[in-house]
RNA sequence: GCCCGGGUGGUGAAAUUGGUAGACACAAGGGAUUUAAAAUCCCUCGCUCGUUAGAGUGUGCCGGUUCAAGUCCGGCCCCGGGCACCA
């Protein structure tokens, strides 16, 4: 039954019951329909959506049925990135286990993404954190160990000393544990790697296959594996008695190396422990380097130190003694932990080299005779060689050739190809994640779990005491027996990036209980489509997923290379922020919907105070929503007050999807006004003389040009939602379109034949951004079967014909008329009316007419002087 | 620090291939309707000058290319995202 009033909470239920009850949303597979996999990447379950997933799944959602409308077999999967840190803390918070806590916010935001009406594939739902799924990550992880990918070695985490624990960069603050306060030193601990350097050249290269990916996300990608060619240079020790006979540095500048004026390694390295043996100040030094976070930031912008060894190296090619320093800002897990170091040509060195007094030699000089002034900065560009012996006067590629080979020559360096990638170090030393599934012997050696003893199952019913894993302090969960003999499980967890790198995989065969993937279902459905996600996932997130694919592919589960065709990031979701300070300065953020404002005549916050106290507090701006601002705005109330179609048409309507959206209240208002004046014209409509044919042959000129509307409208709209995916100014032509349609007449039937093709049209464009209400009208207007089974528009060529064409008059390129011309009309008749206006002569008399430019169809320039 | 984005009215934005800067919306102001309010409808709305017509000016800053620059090029400033154990 049609109402009146446009009632979204009756209409959504309705909806999405007819929804649920008709499968409206299962997916199989269809060889001859041409499929479309359309992905957006899944939530941590943290409790309650937030707008950042209400914004990426309504983008999700609105290319899902506007495919679906394009007749596509459409593939629209949801599921759970289960396992990860916050669930640790909530269960001490709350004292409950992970488990349980991961599973009621799994249950509620389930429910809450089915009140938003996304048309998902339920059927195909997976949670990371059930062994069904990981025990395939375990299985697949074995298979690589065999294959030799997989590697133990020694590095560095956040250590808190008084907690006995090991920290991730989130809960180091301001360096100290979070929990405990104390100072966070460096440690060194075994861990498990996946060789993803092995891939680093595909990787790179591969990016070349992804044509619609933006070209923002391929240059950091690009930039993360960091290829570059260099020479690995040795030096020899000068003195005989150290643990090493010599110190190999990796460079792209071997040109430079008659500049090298020292070398520095890592705090870790050899030669540094043993100087430190006898010598207690540069012991304290190398202990004071463990006090920083493991985060690369944090290397790059601290001061810059160091404490000389004591040692020295010779110099190949010069035979000079060089000194070797100790330098924080070298890691001994890059490379090999030590560099050589050019104060001339290089800015931290020179930064270095002026610290400390250390002698500076120029070897490189500017071609194009540029003033060059060591004593400000480092000369960094290439250029000329000078004071290098026989390869004085080379310029770069032949110095780089040179030295090179005369290095390798000497057996002093060899030519490498490097990768700023480092491998992939997967364990994790929390709970709540998936075992790793190896088992440590009496022997010291390391081992497989056997396939027929997979999964190696979390234990879900534990007790959190906010320091150790509950897998870690019960010592009987680690033993067991390998061949027989005692063996030890690794208590240790998998990093979460490995869940997320393969489960856009398992919904095509979520239901495979035989094997990690089916391979014919997989290979149907992938790769996919279309994948939506955040920008902040743009190099680690989506660069594990590469790299897993191709390691699928290896397996010969799957035949693609590459495993998201077509790839948009959205921007972050930001919020009106509050906060009032007490006398020591700290901040208390307040949450926007506790407070009242004022604004001036701009519409600028003047004034803002505590609705419940009264209590003044600072407008603290536009800002991501975000648990520390307190600013999040819960989608719930949201949905609950304007219903889903509101929060649907706002999300897409107020900014383009790469930019951050900023939360208006007002906006969101002004969306609820935009859908009454949808439903209030269509049932105006209904409530008019029936339309019982469709015949557009003899309409007058103000017909034709509201027709010509509409059909323009269907061709910017089909265009702004498949090829652009601007969906604002999608929404934006529908919006101008129903203006119009407002204002025209409903007297003829011919008036009312185009009304109504043009509110069915209004309904169709509109049906993938708001499908709740589009699903109800489309009813109303009389269709049987549903919307969801609607054809997309297609615009008439014949509508579109202009018989007449505006045409833009600028004198020196500033405008000074507009002129209406017949669309056939000539070039020269068109620059004959053009010079002949008023306001064109009042600019041209006098004055020599240089040159004319006729732009067909939009433009005539008049340059006059 | 390094890598990647962004900067246009009071605000969010539009301008798709170098061709009318500000579509569409929000806010604000004025009016209609109403006993009143809500809702709805109409008008104004970059800045300066001008009654209008119109003129000048204007896309972070400085400079350049072009008949024509928000768009291309060079230099700078500011803001945001990522930086490997948050996901």
């Amino acid at each position: 039954m049609a109402e009146k009033q446009y009632n979204p909470k009756h209409i959504e239920q309705s909806v999405q019951q007819n929804w649920e009850a008709n499968q409206t949303f299962k997916a199989t597979t269809q060889p001859e329909k041409e499929k479309f996999y359309c992905l957006s990447m899944f939530p941590y379950p943290s409790g309650r959506l937030h707008m950042g997933h209400v914004r990426n799944y309504t983008i999700g959602d609105v290319i899902s049925r506007y495919q679906r409308m394009q007749g596509k077999n459409v593939l629209q999967p949801m599921g759970w990135d289960a396992f990860g840190l916050p669930a640790e803390n909530a269960a001490i918070n709350n004292n409950s286990a992970p488990a349980k806590w991961t599973y009621a916010n799994i249950d509620y935001m389930k429910g809450q993404l089915k009140s938003l009406g996304f048309g998902y594939d339920w059927s195909r739902e997976v949670a990371t954190c059930k062994s069904d799924y990981y025990r395939w990550e375990q299985w697949f992880f074995t298979r690589l160990y065999e294959k030799g990918l997989v590697y133990k070695k020694n590095s560095t985490v956040n250590w808190d000393p008084v907690d006995q624990t090991v920290l991730a960069n989130e809960q180091v603050i301001d360096g100290r544990g979070w929990r405990s306060g104390a100072l966070v030193e460096q440690k060194e601990i075994p861990q498990w790697f996946i060789k993803i350097t092995d891939y680093a050249e595909e990787l790179l290269a591969d990016l070349e296959e992804l044509p619609e990916w933006p070209d923002q996300v391929k240059a950091m990608q690009a930039n993360w594996i960091g290829r570059s060619e260099g020479v690995d240079i040795t030096f020899d020790m000068v003195e005989q008695d150290t643990p090493i006979d010599s110190i190999t540095v990796y460079t792209t500048r071997p040109d430079t190396v008659f500049g090298v004026s020292y070398l520095a390694v890592a705090a870790q390295h050899p030669l540094a422990e043993h100087a430190a043996k006898s010598n207690p100040e540069l012991a304290a030094f190398i202990d004071s380097c463990k006090n920083t976070k493991v985060a690369e930031a944090e290397l790059a912008t601290m001061d810059k130190q160091g404490y000389a060894t004591g040692f020295s190296v010779v110099h190949p090619l010069t035979q000079e003694s060089i000194p070797v320093w100790v330098a924080n800002f070298v890691l001994m897990e890059y490379g090999s932990g030590a560099v050589m170091s050019v104060p001339a040509h290089d800015q931290r060195d020179w930064e270095f080299a002026h610290q400390y007094s250390l002698p500076l030699k120029q070897v490189i000089t500017s071609v194009d005779s540029k003033n060059i002034d060591l004593s400000q900065s480092a000369f960094t560009e290439k250029g000329e060689l000078i004071n290098s012996d026989k390869f004085t006067g080379l310029a770069f590629e032949d110095a780089f050739d040179q030295i090179a080979s005369e290095l390798e020559q000497m057996g002093h360096g060899k030519r490498k190809v490097n990768y700023r990638l480092r491998d992939w170090g997967v364990s994790r030393q929390r709970y709540w994640g998936a075992p790793i599934p190896m088992l440590n012997l009496e022997n010291g050696e390391s081992v497989p779990v056997p396939a027929d003893e997979l999964p190696v199952v979390l234990p879900e019913d534990v007790i959190m005491d906010g320091v150790t894993s509950p897998i870690k302090a019960d010592t009987e969960w680690a033993k067991t027996t390998y061949n027989g003999d005692v063996a030890y499980r690794e208590t240790d967890t998998f990093d979460t990036f490995m869940e997320s790198s393969w489960y856009y995989a398992r919904y095509t065969s979520a239901m495979e209980s035989e094997g990690m993937l089916n391979p014919q279902e997989a290979n149907y459905w992938l790769p996919v489509d279309q994948y939506i996600g955040g920008i902040e996932h743009a190099i680690l997130h989506l660069l594990y997923a590469r790299f897993f694919h191709k390691l699928l592919r290896d397996e010969g589960l799957v035949t693609s290379n590459e495993p998201f065709k077509k790839l948009l990031c959205q921007g972050m979701v930001l919020a009106d922020s509050f906060y009032s300070e007490d006398e020591s300065g700290k901040k208390t953020w307040h949450a926007p919907a506790d407070v009242s404002t004022e604004k001036d005549d701009k519409g600028r916050i003047v004034k803002a105070w505590l609705s419940a106290t009264n209590e003044p507090v600072i407008h603290g701006g536009m800002t991501k929503m975000s648990k520390s601002k307190n600013n999040g705005i819960d989608p719930q109330q949201v949905i609950d007050q304007y219903g889903a179609d509101t929060v649907r048409l706002f999300t897409m309507f107020a900014a383009p999807p790469e930019q951050t959206l900023e939360w208006v209240d007002s906006g969101v208002e002004g969306a609820n006004r935009f859908l009454r004046r949808v439903w209030k014209l269509v049932h105006d409509h209904l409530a008019d003389a029936a339309v019982t044919s469709l015949d557009f042959s003899s309409l007058d000129n103000a017909q034709k040009s509201l027709r010509r509307e509409v059909h323009k409208t269907i061709e910017k709209v089909t265009d702004d939602l498949g090829r652009r995916q601007t969906f604002n100014t999608a929404i934006a032509a529908i919006m101008e379109l129903l203006n119009h349609l407002q204002k025209a007449p409903n007297e003829s039937t011919a008036d009312r034949m185009v009304m109504r093709e043009a509110v069915e049209s209004v309904v169709l464009l509109l049906n993938p951004i708001t499908p709740h209400i589009c699903h109800q009208l489309w009813q109303d207007l009389g269709y049987q079967s549903p919307i969801e089974e609607a054809e997309w528009p297609k615009a008439d060529p014949s509508a579109l014909v202009e018989d007449e064409k505006l045409i833009i008059v600028q004198v020196n390129g500033k405008l000074r008329a507009k002129i209406t011309v017949p669309a056939q009309a000539s070039e020269d008749a068109v620059k004959e009316q053009a010079m002949k206006q008023p306001n064109v002569t009042q600019f041209t008399d006098g004055k020599t007419i240089r040159k004319v430019i006729v732009v067909p169809g939009k433009l005539v320039n008049i340059v006059a002087n």
